[in-house]
RNA sequence: GCGCCCUUAGCUCAGUCGGAUAGAGCAACAGCCUUCUAAGCUGUGGGUCGGUGGUUCGAAUCCACCAGGGCGCGCCA
């Protein structure tokens, strides 16, 4: 490898094992070598990395795996960096790598600072990342904020696994959601001016019921007032004509909320790249050409659905609908694409949308969303299948929803009470990282318990701090050398004499600083970003254990003024400890701290 | 009624495309500060992995059924 884009040392004796299973096993299939791994192990006594291999290949060879194990543990014993090797169990074969094996991290992973754990799996293959994707008619809350959170690690961990990424957020500008909005700022507007109108009087006038009754309109009301005085009001401050002023109302209301979604995003840390608005897709065509492309295939039908099955709903009757055929691709039922008035479905819209990424060149299309849009997962997946002919992939992160408690209480959240938790709130009460870290530490699939006592908190039990004390003392120690006249820059320490570095606890931490492109590989292929912040709690908690072993042996003190060789060796340690976790906290978007004082 | 997700220590949760004796934090108990940040560390106790079958060298993981919780179920987005 002329660039080691990947200095992955798993991968490097993963190669090794392949090389030799190859030439032990001549026959073999390559699909096999491909489930051949190399694991840390969980046990001390089965070494420090075991691989599966003659498990794997036993069947096809028709051997038993133990005699496979006996002889590539043999063929192994010869291979440089390898100190032990065993076969053992059923059929693996566990290995102990030399000291020097894990020292030899230390260069490549200060060489390359951030980027370590870089990888080419996504072979620059363009993905595109959907996320928050909040519909215009109301401030965030925690529940965006999750999907935020998980959609914005997602699409940096993807970055850093090699893939071309963009970050899109879909505007939902178009359909009854926003219309219900423009009456219901026209309805603020009224009031700033002193309409006479009582809220029922109101109410009763819009199409619908008015909705969106939350204070956060009447700023956007007051300035409409402010800008147009009662140029839209009709006669003694009564309700005009709404065609006079309802497109206008509006799109003033999105503008205003969007602006502060973003701003909102902004402060979280999050700024997508490309923001595609709903209106404008199909203005342009999008969901009529998809689905004249899909009816050119055959997908589209007219049809009546059988009522949902043991619950048919009261005003059910059998209706001839425009159908696509979903259950081609996976799906339980076709789905409809045309209202009764012959308007366009949600669905047959997002179907434009997604035929307008596809347009745009993304093979792959993720979706991050909330959890109460599973039922939805089905058919759009069925849609991207027929539209790319199966070539595209397409997958669908759903975010559990999130409870927020607060003094060992829940907060309750209700939208008729106005009580939700917005965004910004929790952004107030406990910071952009804390919020961060703390989204990252479920999977998305599981439900969520937002304790904001425990995200605030200067303790162990709170992971974000945990991990950045843990840098923090990695930065004390290098400030504290460096004043010691140590050099303490990377390219400095990357040249380090690292050979001192042979106690158990000090490889044990070279070993997870060696675990870290295995984790960003196996995380970005799985699709989730919480393990990263898993590895660093573990990779924290590592670190803070050496660091109070040099209490009780001052041998393993970092810095040892006598000894300019052993503390080169462990700074170079520090360093790199440093540089993986703030590695990792960067996918996360956690700023690393250099002091907490 | 149907579909999807979830169920792991008292609590909150990890568990690597099936791997060896299932892990961590909190809580409980017992220890460690003349030394680089004790905002930390070390140790002890704690489990029928919701239940029952099945698949195989091997199952918390895959399959079937059952129980409990969440979400969804033709013109909401």
């Amino acid at each position: 490898m002329a660039t080691p884009m990947t200095a992955d040392l798993y991968a490097a004796f993963r190669d090794r094992i392949i090389e030799v299973l190859a030439r032990l096993v001549p026959e073999i299939d390559p699909a096999l070598l491909a489930r051949v791994e190399l694991t840390p192990t969980r046990d001390p006594d089965h070494g420090e990395l075991a691989t599966n291999a003659a498990l794997i290949v036993a069947k096809s060879a028709r051997q038993a795996p133990a005699i496979i194990a006996r002889a590539l543990a043999e063929a192994l014993a010869g291979v440089p960096g390898i100190a032990a090797v065993a076969p053992a169990g059923p059929g693996f074969v566990n290995l102990t790598l030399t000291p020097e094996s894990w020292q030899a991290v230390l260069g490549p992973i200060l060489r390359a600072g951030i980027a370590y754990g870089d990888c080419d799996l996504g072979a620059g293959v363009r993905v595109n990342v959907e996320y928050v994707s909040a519909n215009p008619t109301g401030p965030l809350h925690v529940g965006h904020c999750r999907g935020a959170v998980v959609g914005d690690a997602l699409a940096s961990l993807l970055a850093k696994a090699g893939y071309a990424v963009t970050r899109e957020f879909y505007v939902n500008d178009a359909g009854n959601q926003v219309q219900a909005l423009g009456w219901a700022v026209y309805w603020r507007y009224l009031q700033a001016l002193g309409t006479a109108l009582s809220d029922e009087d109101f109410a009763e006038r819009v199409p619908g019921g008015l909705q969106y009754r939350g204070e956060y309109l009447v700023p956007i009301g007051a300035d409409l007032a402010r800008r147009h005085g009662t140029a839209f009001a009709g006669p003694g401050l009564s309700m005009a004509d709404p065609a006079l002023w309802l497109d206008r109302f509006r799109d003033a209301a999105i503008a205003a909320l969007l602006a502060d979604i973003r701003a909102d995003l902004a402060r979280l840390g999050v700024a997508q790249d490309v923001f595609t608005s709903e209106r404008e897709i199909l203005a342009r065509g999008a969901a009529d050409e998809a689905i004249a492309a899909l009816d050119a295939k055959g997908l589209i039908y007219q049809g009546v659905l059988a009522p949902p099955k043991g619950k048919a709903p009261d005003d059910w009757e059998p209706r001839e609908q425009t159908l696509f055929r979903a259950t081609e691709f996976g799906d339980d039922v076709d789905r409809p694409l045309r209202k009764s008035d012959g308007s366009n479905t949600y669905f047959a819209n997002d179907i434009g949308y997604h035929a307008d990424k596809l347009r745009r060149g993304y093979t792959v299309l993720v979706d991050v969303l909330g959890a109460d849009h599973g039922g939805y997962v089905s058919r759009m997946s069925a849609a991207v299948a027929a539209l790319s002919d199966r070539r595209a992939e397409f997958s669908v992160t759903l975010c559990q929803i999130v409870h927020v408690m607060k003094g060992g209480q829940p907060v309750r959240m209700s939208k008729r009470a106005g009580t939700y938790v917005t965004l910004a709130d929790l952004l107030d009460e406990v910071g952009r990282d804390a919020v961060r870290f703390t989204m990252l530490t479920r999977k998305n699939d599981a439900q969520m318990t937002f304790d904001i006592d425990q995200a605030i908190a200067q303790t162990r039990d709170n992971p974000v701090f945990y991990v950045q004390y843990a840098q923090a003392r990695c930065r004390s120690v290098l400030r504290m050398a460096a004043e010691l006249g140590f050099g303490t820059e990377p390219a400095d320490l990357s040249e380090a004499d690292v050979s001192a570095l042979d106690d158990a606890a000090e490889i044990a931490v070279l070993r997870l600083l060696a675990g870290w492109p295995r984790l960003v590989a196996g995380a970005a292929a799985a699709r989730e970003p919480h393990r990263v912040a898993f590895y660093l709690q573990d990779l924290a908690a590592e670190f803070h254990a050496l660091w109070n072993k040099g209490r009780d042996a001052a041998t393993l003190r970092f810095i040892q003024a006598e000894q300019r060789d052993a503390t080169r060796a462990r700074l170079a340690m520090v360093a790199a400890t440093s540089v993986v976790i703030r590695s990792g906290l960067a996918v996360l978007g956690v700023t690393p701290v250099e002091e907490m004082r």
